[in-house]
DNA sequence: TTGAAAGCGCTAACAA
DNA sequence: TTGTTAGCGCTTTCAA
């Protein structure tokens, strides 16, 4: 039952195209059938003859047809839109997954028939966006990415029963007594990436490896963490003194890279973001050290900094081409099954492996 | 005339959402009015009475009333969308000028009343997305963004006579026999940019400055050139031998800059991108030389990576918060008055200083 | 397998 | 100042 595109004949010479485009009614006419015949011809071909259905066609390649969208909106009650809220670009750090996110996330949509609208953040109530495009109906579903903040942007969605998929897991909305969400969901499994990280390194024959991540409110930079101490504990080593949880930004990550370096000594580190690697890089440069010949460092997202900063930052790659694949299945059996949620997807990040370790 | 959205009230109690959202009828009902009347409210306040006015406003509120943007496109043949193609994210390099653009396009669109439709670029024909949105009316207008690879689509699009706006000059589209343009555009001059960052250099006593930038076909490459051999020459200096043209890759930048180290021993490079930067970097780390202090370096785009990186990449600016404010005011103009094409308007770049320099 | 009728929700034009 | 009528272009009944 899939609403097929019109197929653009390359035998057929095109007519200019007219200064209002041409409707079902002209396609009609010109075929020689009536305007519902065309619209099958688009949306159920199956149902016509052969014959018909390549008059049809041929009508339709002519005149450069294509179904208005308003019209069909109207009549399916369908958008074809995807929303996603994009906040201002964050300057002077590393961050850039959302914007890597949204390059896949376009792709992806194109093949399932979406087109993805992006929407601004209002300043104070984060939730306006969402509430102005919902009462209009312009977009079918929503992709949230900011789940993690603790925002209540997906409980607030569950109660208009609006549809939407979260880039991030349900940290607390998990439904009581069961493990299952209320929305569905795809994360990155940030431990296994941490832990990846870190047996990277102590295979490299680091001991004292570090960690620099985020504040304890945090809960993704807690999951991060634990895949640290995880990987640490599993070969006995002991972590205490060897973490700090700061703001993210470069100056955090500087300062509490000098200070450990001052107190544990630790020989490598692992951060909870590209910009917090990038802060120990500062220091290393400070302190005329190396990064990779004297002390390793391992950074989170494979971000462009990542890619280009010499010699090279080993960072966690979070897979987002697939975190999207799953992100539009999921919206295709949320709008085809309202009721059903299916389960959450957790996928494995992998590690990109350059000079700083 | 302005389109406003519904005053959401506080003081009105807000009815849960139904199933289906309110309708034009629904509140007429309520407020006792007539559905044209509610319309009007919406669309021409002015020429309700104010207490008519006041009661629908009461109706819209308590029902949570906005309009059906399906139907009123429809009607109104507008969409409020504007299209933008977005290409692959580029990986291995620092550049992301489009990304930063697009969240500038996103929050200023909103404040115009529009919204950000992306749309991925066919691998094969670039045309075939912004043909498909214009066939099915899904866009008012569309912003393009890669005039200068020499595409077709800003000629293809005029042809076609569909509204955008080029963020970027025409370089070989102009009227002929005029300076004019057929379409309205913004764009950056990239010249004025590299002139700042050498006479910047200069200041600090610099006179060996090396140009690396892109192959000669590239015009925008050639444009930027000429704003360093125009400073150079400005002071007498003289050029030969100092310039370099590759592709616009880390390793490109590596190797060119290595080159100029060995032949012509500049004390400062200038270069096309924050990405061929990124490559003399990896050069001066090579050779244990500090940047900033053995040797200066400037980048263009002012990307992340020159922000973040060690011990901070001084790089040209673009103004695209500003070149965002005028696609979009031209847009505004374009859409309302489709036979005045205005000039293009040229913005300055600015320079942001960092410890490379 | 094809066609006729109805209506999605809105706004423009006109009438009262 | 408010209400009535018509119709934007499409798809979904239902009838032929």
């Amino acid at each position: 039952m899939s609403r097929n595109e019109p197929v653009v004949g390359r035998a057929y010479p095109r007519l200019p195209m007219p200064v209002t485009p041409p409707t079902l009614a002209d396609v009609a006419e010109r075929a020689g059938v009536s305007r519902q015949t065309v619209s099958n011809a688009i949306n159920n071909p199956d149902l016509l003859r052969p014959d018909t259905l390549a008059r049809v066609q041929e009508a339709i390649a002519v005149l450069g047809y294509s179904p208005n969208r308003a019209a069909r909106n109207l009549r399916t009650r369908t958008s074809q839109l995807i929303g996603m809220r994009i906040g201002p670009a964050q300057e002077g750090t590393a961050n850039a997954t959302m914007d890597r996110f949204v390059h896949s996330l376009v792709e992806t949509s194109r093949e399932a028939g979406y087109h993805v609208l992006l929407f601004a953040g209002d300043g104070g109530d984060p939730v306006v966006g969402y509430d102005a495009l919902l009462r209009s109906t312009a977009v079918d579903a929503f992709v949230v990415t900011d789940t993690y903040l603790g925002n209540p942007q997906a409980a607030w969605l569950e109660e208009r029963r609006a549809p939407f998929v979260a880039f991030g897991r349900p940290w607390d909305a998990l439904r009581p007594g069961t493990d299952q969400a209320r929305h569905p969901w795809v994360d990155v499994d940030g431990a296994a990436g941490t832990e990846l990280a870190t047996a990277h390194l102590l295979e490299k024959g680091h001991d004292r490896i570090a960690w620099i991540g985020w504040r304890k409110d945090s809960r993704i930079g807690e999951d991060r963490r634990s895949g640290w101490t995880r990987a640490m504990h599993g070969r006995g080593l002991a972590t205490t003194g060897l973490a700090s949880r700061v703001e993210d930004t470069i100056a955090s990550g500087r300062e509490a890279s000098a200070h450990l370096l001052g107190s544990a000594r630790p020989s490598a580190f692992v951060c909870a973001s590209d910009t917090l690697a990038m802060g120990v890089l500062h220091t290393l440069g400070d302190r005329g050290l190396r990064p990779g010949a004297d002390v390793a460092v391992v950074g989170f997202d494979d971000s462009q900094v990542a890619q280009v900063v010499p010699p090279g930052l080993t960072s966690v790659r979070q897979p987002l081409e697939d975190v999207a694949v799953h992100v539009v299945s999921a919206l295709e059996g949320l709008l085809a099954h309202p009721a059903v949620v299916g389960p959450g997807v957790m996928l494995t990040p992998t590690l990109a492996v350059r000079g700083s370790s």
